[in-house]
DNA sequence: TTTTTAAATGAACGTTCATTCATTTATATT
DNA sequence: AATATAAATGAATGAACGTTCATTTAAAAA
């Protein structure tokens, strides 16, 4: 029998997610998706159970990168402020690493079709669980409801990296997020914790 | 003549963001906007160039509803933390009082659609603007990059707002944001800025 | 070398899409 | 009451949509 040209399921996620960030996902058509990844419209079928799944598909592949890279280095033993600092630093490497699957993510998660099992993401999240856990046992942070700590804690650096992700910010020009700005804006956020 | 029914446009104008809001922008098609809004595909025409003009006007309606809201009660020589504190209820009024208009507003700006004049909203950031000279001037907080004071300033109030707005959040409860739980982690980012 | 199997294809399917157009309807003006 | 004008319409347009299918192609198994 014919092997699968795993060739072409990578240019048919690739190009997938290009064409979404670029174009939304109204702008992700099947044939022109087809004729991006230089293959026939009834290829992507053998890949794909269909548009959705493909698109379902490619959301579990980011998340699970997303995962993968926010949890190098990490374990839930860390003190707090090396721990927290380290995440955001995995995030950014993330982000910088692969834009192109993180705008793709923000999208669809912006979006009403957020409909996935999150097997592996939530494996993630019990890290995370630990972790705070662990800082609050140390004293190092205080008790606090989840929501919000995790809006203080990640709050500030998602809106860092959005900020880094568009064309013109606030004074119409472009900001680009170092780890020295990033630096600056953790310390201030550790203060919210003492 | 005859004389325009506005209510048309307003019925038009509605659904158009139900829609959305529910199924994407995928899930607004000319024909079943028609429809749920009991006009003619022709008659949405008369009132929008086209889906795309119909698009950005939304989205421009949206804005000056949202700036309009935001500047309720506030000016610029207020007090860092009177003017930030009433900046933060005022966003939440505007998101409880139009949750439609602020899914839709975010799932906008999070796509690449985002191509629209900001004639209204650069006067809300031109207040915003003297608000945070003033407070610098007056020591209340130190001189920071634009981007970084905004990320403290706000990127928990709006991490908040998304838990809030998600039916299933950490925990997988329902997360409510009330005024108490806002106080709470408004002191914390006070504190950011000490 | 032949057979078997599944990958890969281009053309075609019926449906839905955004938009237009000839016609009708309602109202302000004469 | 008659006229003028623009709102409002339903039907029609061709293009694009997601998906299927009969056929061909390539490689593993015999």
């Amino acid at each position: 029998m014919r092997i699968k040209d795993e060739n072409k399921e990578y240019a048919i996620r690739e190009k997938a997610m290009e064409m979404i960030v670029e174009h939304g996902f109204e702008g992700l058509s099947m044939q022109k998706l087809a004729k991006a990844a230089n293959v026939s419209p009834a290829t992507i079928y053998i890949y794909f159970k269909n548009r959705e799944d493909l698109l379902n598909q490619l959301f579990i592949e980011v998340q699970e990168t997303f995962s993968a890279v926010a949890l190098e280095g990490f374990n839930a033993e860390l003190s707090f402020e090396t721990g927290l600092w380290l995440q955001w630093k995995n995030r950014l490497k993330f982000i910088v690493k692969y834009p192109v699957l993180y705008s793709f993510y923000e999208q669809f998660r912006n979006s009403p079709l957020v409909n996935h099992s999150d097997i592996q993401f939530s494996r993630f999240k019990a890290q995370m669980k630990t972790f705070i856990s662990n800082a609050i046992k140390r004293g190092e942070i205080q008790k606090m409801e989840p929501e919000i700590f995790w809006s203080i804690a990640y709050g500030p650096f998602y809106s860092l990296v959005k900020f880094h992700l568009e064309e013109k910010t606030l004074m119409n020009k472009k900001f680009k997020l170092t780890e020295a700005k990033m630096q600056d804006a953790f310390n201030r956020v550790l203060k919210s914790f003492k």
